[in-house]
DNA sequence: GCGTTGACTATTG
DNA sequence: TCAATAGCCAACG
């Protein structure tokens, strides 16, 4: 139903993210394109995440986003990279030295 | 309505 | 592989 908050860009991201399934990883890019339909407005995506709520860092599985790189990219809250790595070993995702996450094995695709 | 900022991506060297 | 540059989209003042 049209006019609802659900309808809000924001609760579009929200809500694709909350569909990556436990033990994946996905890219901004990935959202984006479920979400706006076009791979290009990632940044968005990210920004999106970066108004995150406390209440929906909870809720929302932020931490199984990645860039495209399959690397950890947050500039947002100081130490969110690394809860986000500590996040995804919960989970059973493995880093490697370079803090870099296997797209090919991990990565999820709507 | 314009310019700036940002948890991005792809290309080039 | 890393660094720098260009392109892209949405929100904020």
């Amino acid at each position: 139903m049209a006019g609802s908050a659900d309808d809000s860009l924001y609760e579009r991201i929200y809500a694709a993210v909350h569909e990556v399934p436990r033990g994946r990883v996905t890219t901004y890019g990935t959202i984006s394109e479920l979400v706006t339909g076009r791979p290009s407005a990632a940044r968005t995506v990210g920004w999106a995440l970066a108004a995150l709520d406390e209440a929906r860092h909870d809720e929302v599985p932020w931490w199984r986003v990645i860039n495209a790189k399959g690397r950890i990219s947050i500039s947002g809250w100081p130490g969110a990279a690394e809860e986000q790595r500590r996040r995804c070993e919960v989970e059973g995702i493995r880093f490697d030295e370079r803090d870099r996450t296997d797209l090919d094995a991990y990565g999820w695709f709507g």
